[in-house]
DNA sequence: ATCATTGGTGTAAGCGCTTACAGTGGACGC
DNA sequence: GCGTCCACTGTAAGCGCTTACACCAATGAT
């Protein structure tokens, strides 16, 4: 249906009744009951100095009264850009992923900026939830949580121009955010070390994930720096795919398959607090008591890990996300600047599960 | 800038190099590569029937070959309607929340609809984040957790055109999910009371806090109608104005209150499982030992819970999500249907924390 | 008094898409 | 052989906004 000219067509949207008054209301409609031009009107919400005063007064008092508010879509499409940004992760009810975001929120509420959430719980999931935050005109930024870069998704990512920012994972080309997993691995066997061990274990989440990869690795290196070899048999990696093996469950089947094998490790670092929790679990039923028989460091310092009183590493989950915010804003003001790598350091929060922290 | 006519001022946006093919391919390219008109690839885009197998196959092939993306502004635009939905939470690192938002979404990841995530975690931002999420175009259906529908906001969503699903709160106006939080309390008060409990007290969260509040009165109406009466100095009721007193801090000091006034409860009711939990601290603390001098039950079944052995009513989450979005695809199907109110039945967990289960 | 400037405003094109409406050409019936 | 119908396809308007450019009156310089 065309619009014959100018704005008589428009004239039935007008507020004549109070009902109608919420639905609509364009800056068609503004223009005319301030008796200026749209040029003028959408000068106003833009904050373009060149209005005068009494008329922007005017513009907006009508604004105001009719109740307008700027078409989102509209807006973007003509200003080739959007106030959204996308967030990819694994899984919401995760409660790292949710304090992540979190922060993210708590930093991006003093903008004008709006969150659009993807979830992907498996890795072939990642690429279509990508895809879709990657739409023209969907986001002004991307915020991949916990993903390999490789294959499809790399150059997925490479070929696209909106701004992405790696959270918990890495990729040389592009700006990340993330713990030191290794270091948190080494501060794990360094402690456990001190209080004594001889006999360390690893449970692992799923070999294919990252960080728990370099959480082992770093665990095993300093390990092996003082002279303490890893057993083979005392590596123990989840096929668990659920949550990459990050769960309960894998922790209590990888404790059992140590267990019976026969093997009894004095101390153990799990790769994630979850599973340190399943593991517990295990011990428990066999048994065998915490610290006291076996030590145990968990990761992440989840909330359940204070009241359990589980030694952890901690990561900053909340100053994570407002970094990443910070990036990403910062990608977007200049895009062609040198690609960069936050990394944080993972802290010990001592508890009762471990030794020292019992003497100290 | 004017596009003088037709197509020439597109030509260089045509994919001549590698180098610019992912950006903004538009139905302009496709069409011209593919030597037909705009409003066919459109049609081929949307599956209208009126394309003939050869030109739909041609241009589905350029479009493939030129990683072609609909831009999602301009298509919400000219559809008038978007495939947005937005979600206003308290707070995403709230359990309850994250599990609630996962049901949702993977109900959702079979349509096409995106997640807009808001968050409120006081009452005063309410209103502002659900204006945003209100804004024209910006969401297809609202779906709004844990707030009193009352003044302002009241006539906000009233006055707004765009669907509403209220989560875990109530308004006559609008359809709505929700747990029976009084049968909770009921069936909490009973099952204390056939666990043998003489002096119960309540732990409550914030007082304009509906959830709260209601479970308070199941609780306090049950054990009523069984002859046993609910002390006022038995209630305490939080005003730390975190989480509106959902928090295992307001469990520890409502504890403290009731202990500290010289009160000795032998059953308690605590409106959440933060709270349970930061009670069962104090009451540790105090070498009160539970289930023995003291039962206690909380509300959620938060993973935590499973873990500490606490006795809860459980809320069906994932489901409450997933339902969440059918009744917003519902009414947004039949925008005049009457109203539905959702109420889901919590169910008791029996653990470790009240008598019967020991007994059991 | 005249002309360049300036502050304020309007006109209209364009963002990328959908879709009503208007063709167009071939198959078919008479 | 000509009109009718039908299956496709194209033209162009419009979604609500931004913004380059044009315009105009008032101002200051000369």
């Amino acid at each position: 249906m065309p619009q014959p000219e100018g704005s008589d067509q428009r004239e039935r949207a007008l507020p004549s009744f109070y009902k109608q008054v919420y639905v609509g209301i364009t800056i068609y409609d503004i223009a005319e009951e301030a008796g200026v031009s749209i040029a003028t009107v959408s000068r106003v919400f833009n904050d373009n100095p060149r209005v005068s005063e009494g008329t922007r007064a005017i513009v907006q008092e009508v604004a105001e009264r009719l109740g307008y508010q700027p078409h989102v879509s509209a807006r973007s499409l003509a200003r080739r850009q959007t106030e959204t940004i996308s967030a990819i992760v694994p899984m919401l009810s995760n409660y790292f992923y949710a304090e992540v975001l979190k922060g993210l929120q708590d930093r991006m509420s003093a903008s004008s900026f709006d969150l659009l959430v993807y979830s992907a719980p498996t890795l072939d999931e990642i690429e279509g939830q990508v895809e879709k935050a990657l739409h023209r005109g969907r986001s002004a930024g991307v915020m991949l949580f916990s993903a390999p870069i490789k294959g499809d998704l790399e150059r997925q990512l490479q070929q696209s121009d909106t701004p992405v920012v790696l959270v918990d994972c890495y990729h040389p080309g592009f700006d990340s955010i993330s713990t030191d997993n290794r270091r948190g691995g080494e501060i794990a066997a360094e402690y456990l070390l001190a209080a004594g061990i001889r006999e360390p274990a690893v449970l692992m989440a799923n070999p294919h994930s990252v960080p728990a990869s370099h959480r082992m690795q770093g665990f095993r290196g300093a390990l092996e720096r003082k002279g303490v070899h890893l057993a083979e048999d005392h590596l123990v990696v989840s096929s668990d795919g659920y949550h990459d093996g990050f769960n309960e469950q894998a922790g209590y089947d990888g404790m059992m398959t140590l267990l019976e094998a026969g093997i009894r490790p004095d101390g153990i670092f799990a790769t994630s607090d979850v599973q340190a929790i399943g593991a517990m679990d295990a011990l428990r039923n066999a048994h065998h008591s915490v610290p006291e028989d076996v030590q145990i460091i968990g990761f992440d310092d989840l909330p359940i890990a204070r009241y359990l009183g589980l030694t952890t590493l901690r990561q900053p989950m909340h100053e994570m996300g407002g970094r990443a915010f910070d990036l990403l804003m910062e990608r977007m003001a200049h895009p062609e600047s040198t690609v960069a790598h936050t990394v944080f350091a993972p802290s010990l929060v001592d508890r009762h599960t471990t030794r020292s922290a019992t003497l100290a």
